[in-house]
DNA sequence: TGAAATGTTGGGGCG
DNA sequence: ACGCCCCAACATTTC
């Protein structure tokens, strides 16, 4: 009777999970286990809105697993250690992560592990490749989007592995973990207990079903059009997969089997899931970057500080329709539009001149996808500082973008619902609009909206006069 | 996965 | 009919 441990982390699922997978085709009986242990991830713990949604998709998987996943909180280490001398299990097995803090202890856990005698063997189940398997010609590490999307394509988009629907009857039960002190999901203390909920609630359905029907329903409707409707944010033609695969309810390769199904032509689609990839690869080779500009020159940028300015961005409140309505989406739902995300960023860097790791972290706690790779990738292309980057004078003007991408108002609207009655022509710029206008749409600068905290333009040409003084 | 300034062109109003 | 000016509309350059 060979008995493995199986340690859940990031890949919540029980399809397409090459280590899960191999622990089931090698032994007799399997160990499900959950170790919640985020004082190892500081200090990047997970956020309010990613515990929230860690709880249900936890809740979840204890549900598909009929309440057989062991629930331990505490050190991973000594957790390990401990079920390997209770069950006498002969292996551990797990999918890899890729921070740098959790390459740190799993590299640690696995020679302590092995030194004892245990079998360990770990595999790839959150990317299409592995960080090291892509490089370029002279065997480095990307640092340009394009070409590495270009290899990864020579090599060919992998698809679920056909071994990994093997038997589930090994997974062991609940009441055969009798005796191992499992916990449950509510006892690791992870949903906010906030009025705030609510919101999640009402946007998301944070469970393996849910993925299911999303992923159905986007391939289905949204595909068409993809490369120009996913830039509309009163639209909202974009996938919303993002926290399923940072939590692993969804693998990558399981998106890529799903696009071959589907009629429409999916590489706009795929080539985003290609992001996701690239910014996993970055941070893999170069850890540093969630705290430091990837480009050195970057390291004494003369950021501003200015509390009452990072406030009201984080607020909502910066008399910008388009910056307020990004902002409230993601503290009500926890959730932005990509493109929103990007104009917020970039208010936030070049307008205000307030850091982009500040930005980073307001991010981290407030989405339910925030993801250490996507987020550290996002900011610094914003902020100019790093791999593939914005050139330094690209600037986005929130108005323009507004009127270009929220035409008539749609997204404003519905997250600044004061300006609801604003007409199209002024929505985007309510202080520039004649009184009369806006005295009829119920606004007043001032008291029910703010007035612009600063000046486009010339916080443009700060913002163009810092980053040029920096090359 | 920009925006603004500057340059060019061509149609129409008008003397 | 002609030249002149104005100014969209579009293209190019610059940050």
């Amino acid at each position: 009777m060979s008995l493995a441990i199986f340690w859940f982390r990031r890949d919540l699922r029980l399809s397409d999970n090459p280590a899960l997978a191999a622990a089931l085709a090698n032994h007799d009986q399997i160990l499900p286990l959950y170790v919640h242990a985020p004082q190892e991830e500081t200090p990047w713990q997970p956020g309010a809105a990613s515990r929230w949604w860690l709880h249900h998709a936890l809740s979840d998987l204890f549900a598909q697993l009929h309440g057989g996943l062991l629930i331990r909180h505490g050190d991973s280490l000594a957790t390990l250690l401990e079920l390997v001398r209770d069950t006498a299990a002969e292996a551990v097995y797990w999918n890899r992560l890729y921070e740098p803090a959790a390459v740190r202890r799993d590299t640690e856990i696995k020679k302590v592990l092995r030194a004892a005698g245990v079998k360990v063997v770990s595999d790839n189940a959150a990317l299409l490749f592995e960080p090291w398997e892509l490089c370029n010609r002279q065997g480095n590490a990307y640092r340009v989007f394009t070409p590495f999307w270009k290899r990864l394509l020579e090599f060919g988009l992998p698809q679920p592995s056909a071994g990994s629907q093997a038997s589930r009857g090994k997974l062991m039960q609940a009441a055969e973990q009798g005796t191992l002190g499992a916990g449950s999901v509510d006892e690791l203390g992870l949903r906010p207990g906030l009025p705030w909920e609510g919101g999640l609630a009402k946007a998301w359905r944070p469970t393996r079903a849910g993925v299911e029907a999303r992923l159905d329903e986007f391939l289905a409707a949204d595909l068409r059009d993809y490369a120009h409707g996913r830039d509309l944010p009163g639209r909202d033609q974009v996938s919303r997969l993002s926290p399923y695969l940072h939590f692993g309810q969804l693998g990558p390769r399981e998106i890529v089997l799903a696009c071959r199904k589907v009629p429409h032509a999916a590489a706009d689609f795929l080539r985003q899931l290609g992001w996701r990839e690239f910014a996993h690869h970055l941070l893999f080779h170069f850890p540093h970057t969630c705290e430091e500009p990837m480009d050195d020159r970057f390291r004494e940028f003369p950021w501003r500080q200015d509390g009452p300015a990072q406030c009201a961005w984080q607020k909502g409140e910066t008399g910008i329709p388009l910056v307020d309505a990004g902002m409230r989406q993601l503290w009500a739902s926890g959730w932005m539009h990509n493109r929103v995300r990007m104009i917020v960023a970039s208010f936030l860097t070049k307008n205000l001149l307030l850091s982009w790791q500040g930005g980073a972290r307001w991010f981290w706690d407030t989405l339910v996808d925030a993801d250490l790779a996507s987020n550290s990738l996002g900011w610094q292309w914003t902020a100019g500082c790093g791999a593939d980057a914005a050139p330094f004078f690209r600037v986005f003007n929130p108005v323009l973008q507004g009127e270009r991408f929220d035409p008539r108002g749609d997204y404003v609207r519905q997250w600044v619902p004061v300006l609801s009655n604003v007409p199209a022509k002024w929505i985007q710029r309510p202080w520039a609009a004649p009184e009369d206008v806006l005295r009829e749409a119920g606004v007043v600068l001032g008291e029910n909206y703010p007035h612009p905290i600063v000046d486009l333009k010339e916080t443009r040409l700060r913002a163009l006069d810092a980053w040029g003084r920096v090359r």
